[in-house]
DNA sequence: GATGAATGAGAATTCATTCAT
DNA sequence: TATGAATGAATTCTCATTCAT
């Protein structure tokens, strides 16, 4: 393999053994991953992970550090740049069936589920750096609406758990049943009509 | 230990390994589970445990087989015995926060994402004979109801998928997260709003 | 399994496990002999080969043992009634394919050389009060002949040896061919023709 | 152990562990046999085994493979060069010797023997590619010098075997017995007086 | 920096032997 | 006596990690 001398090299590796140990981890699992796999799909010797990786361990670490953040700046936005509820319901359904298709965020959810128990810390920070906050950005998005008369949600909290769910059954059931095509679900529609039950749901009574 | 020489005692034992292996394969995972340990916790020798299953593999695959069944049955029963939807509606939101908690079912839930890599024929019947039954159910049960007029669900099959989302929401946060206090969630609430949620957003639209 | 009270039915089944041993010895090696497999065979449970013989070890030993002479004995009474080395030599010649085809001699040889290695001493006396006997009881019969000028055999011992070599030849290829019907032999010819050439080799020249 | 870069320093440690394999397979036998004892032997560590041999039955696969070959092709050509019988006969009495003590021929026949139940195919190859051909190739020296008139063999098959018994006898009585210096045979002096044996047993008879 | 050969701890599985029934 | 469930030592093979080249 060709040297990596320069930093953008080394960048452009460390990413790649990054793709190749999130691929790998989906595939097999933490334990039953090969180093040696993750470094033929990366293009590079066994050795050489080694000198961007202590171990398989800060491999596995630094693959949810790095996947974490990006999500959920992207979906922060997103929420605080709506004019309306109802626009960010909307947005977040348009939103949903890319992030479960064409992102790797399914591979992550698989990972982090099945391989959470090696590593508590971990999977502690990513609760609350990333689906509390992004749970938390949804109950401030549903306290204004609310306050505003938009909607009637006095549980904010639940309620934004609720919205968030499908996003975590569809994932599961993506990396879980994906290879199967018999198991296909259609998420735009999924998320379209969880995006009108949503309005209806949370649409203020009439008053008599 | 006492050697099992009767039928039942046998069963009864082999019961005690499939529990050992359903906790042991939450902790760690199938492969970083060791048999060792699996037979301590059931009390018996690591040979022991082949006495009963061939091998570590037919161990995991008994006790999917053994967990699926009985689930599924009651979940039927209770959607074939409601009256109306409502009432159905109300019994799955006081059903559901009593099998995440009370019961396995989360332990299993992680257990099928984190290792179905392993063991693709087990995870397609499991889906086939459990998830796609139990949506099956909650469809049929919709498409009466919409009917008779009773709600408006144009869609049963997507409809049945966004009720049963939250189950897996919980049930996968009470997995992962489960051991962790801070991460705890008020189950039947969150149900009880679920419910709410469905009944007013299947509500058919008064005509005009 | 019914008890073996008397001590008739003790013998039987004592044989029945040397006859088990001993085919399964021979199919699959000493190592690879499984006790459970003999005690089936013999029709036994496994525990009951312990009372028959303390163990894996103690079994081979017995098994040799009382194989090895009856057949020995045989032997030396033919070669002792013969009243000619000519007769001695068609009676050899005739035995010796009933021997490898009828009786579990070849069996027997191929157990001694594949498991030798796990009983020195068993091999060592095997050596001396069988083989060493059998050659010794034929260098006998050529001693007298030489000596009575019936035949031209001043180095009785190799001769002996020769003599013997196609029984061992034709054992061991019996032993480990023997399955495959390609591999067959015609013993009788075979025997019949080593006659011939031992009459014809060792007939004193006639003097000019 | 030092790392065996180059492709020869790759052949000699294959060869060392091959060499170790038979001698730990000649003392043990195939089950018995440790692979950590072959790698110790071949002064490597048991993981390195596996570097060259995909598994123990590898292992056994390749070192009969190895063993096999450069025999056969050497006995052959002795043969095929001898101008007469006679001299194929003396050629054959004076090789015999040198390749039981010398070489590793009897190692290797009792490992056929005492094996032999685990590798049936590699077992059938043996006797149809080394120990056949060899027949074969005497065979082919009989017929001809029968149809010269030199000897009297009219069954050359029999005769080959018969001509061959005493390797196998003296081979296994090698690798059997060869550790007691008591059970020594005068290999040089047996396999010349088989020859002679074998000369004078196939002259032709004197026409009256 | 990069490679991949070597290491050795670790885990599944087998089976002789024991012993409660 | 007879049984067969239970034990645990032993053995094969894997793979993260190291380090000579």
């Amino acid at each position: 393999m060709k040297r990596a001398r320069t930093d953008e090299a080394k960048e452009d590796r460390r990413a790649a053994l990054l793709k190749a140990a999130l691929d790998t981890f989906y595939e097999h699992g933490f334990r039953a991953a090969r180093m040696d796999d993750i470094a033929r799909r990366a293009g590079v010797s066994k050795g050489a992970v080694y000198l961007y990786f202590d171990s398989k361990d800060a491999l596995f670490e630094a693959l949810i550090e790095d996947l974490a953040t990006p999500n959920i700046e992207r979906a922060e936005a997103i929420m605080r740049s709506a004019p309306s509820f109802d626009m960010a319901v909307t947005q977040f359904a348009a939103f949903a069936p890319y992030m479960l298709q064409e992102t790797d965020l399914p591979k992550l959810m698989k990972i982090l589920v099945g391989d959470s128990q090696f590593f508590p810390d971990v999977i502690s920070n990513y609760r609350r750096n990333n689906l509390e906050r992004l749970i938390g950005a949804l109950k401030t998005l549903l306290t204004e609406a609310h306050a505003r008369g938009e909607i009637d949600a006095p549980d904010a909290d639940l309620t934004a758990r609720l919205i968030v769910a499908p996003m975590a059954f569809a994932g599961m059931w993506q990396a879980v049943f994906g290879r199967d095509p018999e198991a296909a679900m259609d998420l735009p529609a999924l998320f379209a009509l969880h995006a009108a039950n949503i309005r209806k749901a949370l649409r203020p009574e009439a008053p008599e």
